[in-house]
RNA sequence: GCCGCUAUCGUCUAGGGGACUAGGACGCCGGAUUCUCAGUCCGGAAACCGGGGUUCGAAUCCCCGUAGCGGUACCA
């Protein structure tokens, strides 16, 4: 699910909760790129991520085809629409003659095959009164007598979501921008069928850091990249919402519930916003950074597909502070569960001049050490930078370079407690025995 | 081409005629703290697209430009 329709799909879940139900709204999500059913699927499985829950999902098209067929008779024998023959050819030859600015108006045929079109009135104007833009106007000699149905039956989107809305009785449409100009031609069909309009609000449209459209080179673009990346449900709403929305007391970082009951579609800004995951990974280090440590540990293994054991509980305890996202807690503490990956440069810069003598008296300290919690292992080590004479980093940073791999870690003294006694003094002595050669 | 939408720091935004010396947040820069990175705390640079109106007064209202975006399918 593209991360512009997660948004959508979040405003109208806010503007939802926020009427206390009382809105009856439609996820709809316009993935030109994806079959309908896997688009269905894969959107169900956002929202579920997302946590956002709704009585139905999406209704496909397919599941009312009964209510289409009895809406385009309806039109048909009313006289709102008419089969009519012409190919795109037919109408572009009739824009020549008759200006630009002039939509199509075909005449009626015989023939069963050809296509069905409404007919759309020459003068006057359909108002959108859009929640969120007020009026717009759109004049109705601009638009073409569109066509609703194929030669073989089937219906097209603007005739379906229209009759979709009227009979799922759906009061509010809260959709991207992109569909702003389709809005006349709904608002013609549910007319010329006597239906009732729903309310409509037009988003503005998100867009990449270029200013383009948000896709996959802008980083994530969908909201499976988002999951992947290691981010929050809870703090991808947080953003999401901000995205086109801001409280009126500049509010930053607002919980889900503060959202339903602070959040307006009304308030919603017109202009389209850029996605920034910079802001993203702030947030989300924040909502990290407060969750419980039984809940940062379940989080944690989830995202990892590691058992939550005593080790990893451990390791998230002294890295909770530090990482912003889910995969930024594994880069910090894999050294924790695996081998050291040495960072050549790490090494070259680290572990040089006094780093053999520090590292030595660092392993006889801490094989001195009976207990290895972080109070023992920094009571063990913290004479020595006098003792050497070195500043306190000439004597840690090579230890962290020994056991970890690289240059940044979590705190050394807690690092070493999780590492254990043993391993600790094993990758010290492998450092040492590599600096000898 | 035609129809339509939009325009405040790099980004998200507040502000809807006087409260604007244009506020907040992310990011950036500097400082403090510390064993690294991050975090935290202080401080800083940074914006009303352009031009005309209306008005005593315009970021705010109107018009024109410009730019960006969307729609314009027997797509959704």
């Amino acid at each position: 699910m593209h991360i512009g329709g997660a948004r959508t799909a979040l405003y109208n879940w806010l503007a939802a909760r926020h009427d206390n139900g009382s809105l009856v709204l439609r996820i709809e999500d316009t993935d030109r790129e994806r079959s309908t059913e896997e688009n269905v699927e894969q959107i169900l499985d956002a929202l579920r991520w997302l946590e956002l829950d709704w009585d139905e999902g999406p209704v496909s098209q397919a599941s009312r085809s009964e209510q289409h067929e009895a809406a385009l008779q309806r039109l048909l024998e009313s006289g709102a629409a008419y089969r009519d023959s012409a190919t795109a050819k037919d109408v572009e030859a009739w824009k020549a003659e008759h200006g630009a600015d002039c939509g199509y108006r075909g005449t009626q045929v015989d023939a069963a095959d050809a296509a069905v079109r409404l007919r759309v009135p020459d003068e006057g104007e359909t108002v959108v009164e859009d929640l969120i833009r007020g009026p717009v106007n759109f004049p109705n000699r601009s638009y073409d007598d569109f066509v609703i149905a194929r030669g073989d039956g089937s219906v097209l989107y603007n005739f379906a979501v229209a009759v979709d809305d009227a009979e799922m009785g759906v009061t509010d449409v809260v959709r991207g921008d992109d569909h702003l100009s389709n809005t006349p031609k709904q608002l013609l069909v549910l007319e010329a069928l006597g239906f009732e309009a729903p309310r409509y609000a037009h988003l503005p449209l998100l867009h990449g850091p270029d200013g383009r459209k948000l896709s996959k080179r802008h980083g994530a673009a969908s909201v499976q990249e988002l999951r992947e990346a290691g981010y929050l449900p809870a703090a991808v709403r947080n953003y999401l919402a901000l995205l086109g929305w801001g409280a009126d007391d500049d509010a930053t970082l607002i919980p889900t519930d503060e959202l339903v009951r602070r959040f307006q579609v009304e308030d919603v800004g017109k202009a389209a916003a850029i996605f920034d995951e910079k802001k993203l990974r702030w947030i989300n280090g924040r909502y990290m950074r407060e969750l419980p440590l039984d809940e940062y540990l379940r989080v944690v293994a989830a995202h990892l597909g590691r058992p939550a054991d005593e080790r990893l509980r451990a390791a998230c305890e002294i890295v909770q502070e530090k990482a912003q996202t889910l995969e930024e807690v594994w880069r910090l503490i894999r050294f924790l569960f695996e081998p050291p990956v040495e960072d050549e440069k790490a090494w070259r810069k680290t572990m040089k001049d006094e780093a053999p003598a520090a590292l030595e008296a660092a392993r006889e300290a801490l094989a001195g050490t009976d207990d290895f919690d972080p109070t023992a292992v920094e009571a063990a080590l913290s004479p020595l930078p006098e003792r050497l004479g070195l500043k306190p980093g000439r004597v840690y940073q090579p230890i962290r370079v020994a056991i970890s791999g690289g240059t940044v870690s979590p705190g050394i003294f807690e690092s070493l407690a999780v590492l254990g006694h043993e391993e600790s003094l094993r990758r010290i002595d492998a450092a040492l025995i590599r600096l000898q050669a």
